[in-house]
DNA sequence: CATGTTTACTTATCTAGACAACCAGCCATG
DNA sequence: CATGGCTGGTTGTCTAGATAAGTAAACATG
């Protein structure tokens, strides 16, 4: 019997015991950046498949401590102090999913010079150019969103030519090959500002969400877009599921 | 051919290719409740294994369009104008880590028979006794939210009069061994109600942060707490990492 | 030295089959 | 009629093995 052996009458099963010491090992025997043995090493350390073993490593890839690289191994992330809370995903592209009569309408194009906050999140120099697009999104024919879109103009100099509605990240996958990942989301509630509640069609002393978010290139971690959405907060809910 | 045969070689992993197809699928022709054909059933339909069309499920009930029933079968859920997002973390524990000073004060703690809404969420029936704590939290002497908790009073009987203040969590944890996990929460952004301004100490026309969640005991995966937090919005932001 | 190739590793996906656990409804028995 | 068990169906888990595809470093070649 190895140290590491797993009981198997429980009930519970083999891959959650494994997941919960994995979970363990990791807070006591490595850091952030740390790369775990390989699946088939680890999967014969517990005795079991190495599908078995996946399915562990899936449980802790969700509660966002490791990360898993195709090729290379699977990693140990950075245990953030923030405010986290796990996940992340497109935002309206579900809702059309869903079967949610969408539409986007461009409510403006501008070419401007990045300020500091944009500069930042874009990784790119204060005052270098900056498309900022604004649309408002609805769904089945009411108001949902407004989103600023902050683009690097020097990278994807056609964008703002091009984009004439519908998914802007359909368009900066289809021209650019972009592969885009939301990095972070930050979420507040504030009140509606400047034409946002007009736009939304809602009262001015109500709130909305708002969602900033960074979408970087998947391809070479590059930003390639900020977006600060507002969301009707009658309209939206976040769920958040471990 | 079957109508259903699956390209596969577009280089989008098969359950991927399926997840999407079942999801328009499920926009078109089915209706919340529905129960979908058996695993075995659509493994034949689109021409894989089982497997594989659970992989392609299990992305549609992390997308919260599906919902497993063991034993019975896999339904469609309601399609609320929701907005889903993974994670889930302990929310004031992570504040202390961060080195600020935090302090909690009991507002109230009462003895009532469950709602239809905190029953449900706490696996009781409606009437059961249920304790209600409602607790201020400050963090370096400024309000940060409002906690009301709802706690099954038959599990824990001696909780109401153990409870002086501290981490509740930590309380079920050394009292009764308790393994607390968050399994959803639900984020929204309303106008302060009740008493909540005056307790934060902000206008009744600044929005709050009100978010839901329930703790299950991971042991057995019974509800343990179910709580609604109203964070001061200008005080709070949520991060949610992918 | 620079560049392309091979090789040995990794994770990603798919198939196949087995059994466990759970559920609902039918049916025999009292 | 009421109860309990049986039975066929469902999802949940585990094993086994194969192949694809990405990565990095050693290696060969110019």
């Amino acid at each position: 019997m190895s140290l590491y052996t797993v009981a198997r009458d429980t009930g519970e099963a083999l891959y959650a015991q494994i997941a919960r010491h994995l979970e363990q090992e990791l807070a006591k025997m490595y850091s952030p950046g740390d790369c775990l043995p390989s699946e088939n090493d680890l999967a014969a350390r517990f005795g079991v498949n190495r599908h078995t073993l996946r399915r562990a490593i899936d449980e802790l890839v969700d509660l966002g401590l490791l990360e898993r690289r195709h090729g290379r191994g699977v990693y140990v992330l950075e245990t953030k102090l923030e405010y986290r809370i796990e996940g992340g995903t497109r935002f309206t592209e579900t809702l059309a999913a869903l079967g949610f009569q969408t539409n986007v309408r461009i409510l403006r194009k501008q070419n401007l010079p990045a300020i500091e906050r944009v500069a930042e999140r874009l990784g790119i120099q204060v005052g270098d150019p900056v498309f900022w697009i604004e649309t408002l999104r609805t769904a089945e024919d009411r108001p949902l969103c407004v989103i600023s879109h902050f683009i690097p103009a020097g990278r994807f100099p056609e964008v703002m030519a091009n984009y004439e509605g519908g998914s802007l990240h359909a368009l900066l996958a289809t021209d650019y090959g972009c592969k885009l990942k939301r990095t972070e989301s930050l979420v507040t509630a504030v009140l509606p500002q400047g034409d946002d509640a007009r736009l939304l069609g809602m009262p001015q002393n109500r709130p909305v969400l708002r969602v900033k978010s960074v979408n970087v290139d998947d391809r070479d971690g590059t930003p390639v877009e900020y977006a600060i959405t507002r969301f009707r907060a009658d309209r939206i809910q976040l769920r958040i599921n471990p």
